[in-house]
DNA sequence: TTACATGCAAATGTTTTGCAAGGTT
DNA sequence: AACCTTGCAAAACATTTGCATGTAA
C-alpha cells in the first residue's frame, strides 16, 4: 500500500488528506501488532511529520467513527489501533515479553449470534484476545 | 457472599484480611457489570472504609496475582475487574449508553486449543466483549 | 515482633479539551 | 473563502512509586 492509495482510502471516507493522517495509516499498514499512541507519535517523529499527541488522538477518533481502524485492548489501561480492514482476526498475547500473534480463525459469530436474539442486541463487533506464554517465556 | 467467607477466600489465598480488601471483594461480588478503580472508591467511600486509590491499585494487583480477580477492558482506556470465581462468561457492551449484559454461552475453547498448538504458545485465559447497541438504544 | 498493608504525596502515563492559527478543498 | 485540521497548553483521568506509618498474624 504506498502513499497515493493511501490518500484515496481518506478521500474515500470523505476525509482532508493530511501528512499526519497519511503516517498514521501507513504505520498501521506496515505492521501486524496493533500500534498504541506512543507507538504511533515514535513512528511519526522518525517520518519527520511530528504530529501533536492530541492531533493523534483526534486523528484515531476520526479513523474509528469511519471504519478505517479498530480499537483492541491488551489488559494494559490503554487502547491500541490497528486497521479495520485487516481480515478478521483475534490476538494471542504473551504475558511476560508482551509478544503478539495472529489467530485466523473466528467461529465468534455463532455465540455472537446467539446473544444477539437472546438479549436483543444489536452487536456490531467484538473483540477476543488470548493471553499466555509464548514459546520462548514458557522455561 | 458474607464478610465471614469473604475473609476465608483472603486466607486461602495466604493474603492477610483487612477493611479494604473485603470491601472490594464485597463489591465485586455484589454486582455483575466488572467495576473500575473509581466504582470501587465510590463503594468503599459509602462504606467508611475510604482506602486510598494507590491501596486499591495495590490490592487489585494482588488479587489478580492470586486469581481472585480478573482484568476486562471495554476499549475505555482503563481496566476493570470481575471475579475470577465467576463462571467463565463473556459481555455485551452497549456503545451508546454502556449497559453491560452477560453471555454464558462461550465456544472459545476450540480456537483457543487449536491456536496453542499451532503457535506453541501456552494460553491461559482469554478476553471476549462484543460490542453493540442495547434494546432501548436502537432507536 | 515481624512482615506485610496502607496513606500520603508526588510522579508518570493516557486521554481530552479550548482556542487560536494553519492547511485542504 | 469556508471548513476542517492542527499545535500548543492545560486539564482531566488512570496508574505507579517511595517512604514513613500502621496493623494483621
Amino acid at each position: 500500500m504506498n502513499t497515493h492509495d493511501i490518500a484515496d482510502q481518506l478521500k474515500n471516507a470523505d476525509l482532508k488528506v493530511t501528512q499526519a493522517r497519511i503516517g498514521v495509516l501507513e504505520l498501521l499498514h506496515s505492521t501486524s501488532t496493533p500500534s498504541d499512541v506512543q507507538d504511533i507519535l515514535d513512528y511519526l517523529r522518525k517520518q519527520d511529520i511530528s504530529a501533536d499527541q492530541a492531533t493523534v488522538y483526534r486523528i484515531l477518533k476520526v479513523f474509528v467513527e469511519n471504519d478505517l481502524v479498530r480499537q483492541v485492548e491488551f489488559n494494559e489501561g490503554k487502547v491500541r489501533y490497528e486497521l479495520a480492514s485487516l481480515p478478521h482476526h483475534h490476538h494471542v498475547v504473551c504475558v511476560k515479553c508482551g509478544s503478539v500473534r495472529d489467530i485466523e480463525e473466528c467461529d465468534v459469530d455463532e455465540i455472537a449470534a446467539k446473544a444477539s436474539k437472546k438479549l436483543s442486541f444489536k452487536i456490531q463487533s467484538h473483540n477476543l484476545e488470548f493471553f499466555g506464554l509464548c514459546r520462548n517465556c514458557q522455561h
